[in-house]
DNA sequence: ACATTTCGAGAGCACTGCTCTCGCTTGAGA
DNA sequence: TCTCAAGCGAGAGCAGTGCTCTCGAAATGT
């Protein structure tokens, strides 16, 4: 029931779609700052006014591209996990890693967008909650299939964390230990460092080689959250 | 040589630096994006066109303010060091990644600022790279007093990194060896990525104890990068 | 004492987000 | 089928922005 029930519904999705689109193309040309609703509507042909027919306000139509940009990248870390579903845990691990990794320089304002300064008014309007999760829960059953099946190790915890802990699996995995979670939490935001300095340019000058060096971090994150690597030597590329 | 060859340069710095101070006071209040330079020159009781005189753009006066702000963390960083200075060693590595965290939560917009999405034109000139490494210099020096002194374990690498590894012991820290030089720089994004998540507000709805958490987090990037814990037992709080 | 530079004021340009009003078109109910 | 309210695009307009340019006045160096 979503197909039209006439040509100005349609007409209406069709032309918030393209506004999007535009929107999304300056965007990504030259960032969120430089994101200027009259600069669509001209785009588009339209005269700036008819724009807040379908966004009430150039904030509105960022928050629409932050879900986008959520869902894009966790499609893109979602797809490349696909691809290895049955490969080693800590593998795994890696590939969402780096799917992360690749989306993020790939579309860095995007990025920026999702996981650099929260625009002003920042409230993120529960519906981005779904979007926003998709990666975290990625990460999340990765360490979920390899708990219920071979290798994982238990981290340990400090006694004054163990109730954040439990709060936390109640919440986000009740099937895991807790020690593990936590892990899990950390090793998440540690993720986003990772590839926060290298888009936004901390590494500059400091690592060259970034892509083996992201790999190394990565499977260092993995060990943490207590994935084992098959090949038990140094822990290297999971590969 | 810098105190005033007359009237006219004092006035010069003085009125530089009220231009910074009333800008910063904006930067705290509304963020980087409402930053307005027709707003400081009102606050001021100048006309917008004065304030050319002193800063050719709004965005060199951001680049000022980054400047600052770079140098505000850092000496808050040091600050603090300077008070455990012959603590443990994981205690000191403990106490640096919690003050970059309690002046990042008590300057978030500047925090935004430095770690956040960069503005636009965005070469860090040359000029900033001073400022920017203070914290990063920190580290490197908690970790080379431990490895020169007592307890520094050696982490592992994979052939892969070796090369690079190198490349950036012999820039950064020409006394560690590599291994810790990497592990360290490592340590050095996921810090920033800890403190940005709870900045930025990722960490809303997920992690309650969030100091706690910190803490228990930073001990194991201490472990990561060798620093050893007192107290053998499992890596606390570093008490 | 003169010439030069330095500075603040003011006007102005091109742009922004956003509001409001005006007609035209569409579509659902009488 | 006709009607009337709702949806929509165009245009004008407001307040604000960054930035440029010109013009006098003040301070400075010679």
């Amino acid at each position: 029931m979503n197909t039209a029930r006439g040509a100005r519904a349609r007409a209406r999705i069709e032309v918030t779609a393209a506004i999007k689109d535009a929107a999304r193309r300056q965007l990504a040309a030259e960032g969120a700052a430089k994101l200027s609703l009259r600069a669509v509507a001209r785009e588009l042909g339209m005269v700036s006014s008819a724009v807040y027919r379908y966004f009430p306000s150039r904030d509105d139509l960022l928050t629409a591209l932050i879900v986008d940009a959520y869902d894009s990248l966790g499609e893109a870390a979602e797809a490349a996990h696909a691809e290895v579903a049955d490969a080693e845990h800590a593998h795994r691990w890696g590939v969402v890693c780096e799917a992360v990794r690749t989306w993020a320089l790939a579309h860095p304002h995007e990025y920026a967008l999702i996981y650099g300064t929260p625009v002003p008014g920042y409230t993120a309007p529960k519906s981005t909650v779904p979007a926003a999760s998709r990666v975290a829960l990625l990460l999340i059953a990765v360490v979920r299939d390899a708990y219920h099946g071979p290798g994982v190790a238990r981290p340990t915890l400090p006694a004054e964390l163990q109730a954040e802990a439990r709060r936390m699996a109640a919440d986000l995995a009740p099937d895991l230990p807790p020690e593990t979670v936590a892990a899990l939490v950390a090793a998440w935001a540690q993720l986003f460092g990772l590839v926060s300095f290298e888009v936004f340019g901390h590494f500059r000058g400091v690592v060259e080689d970034r892509e083996a060096f992201f790999r190394h971090a990565v499977g260092n994150l993995a060990h943490g959250v207590g994935l084992v690597y098959p090949k038990s030597a140094g822990r290297g590329t999971g590969r």
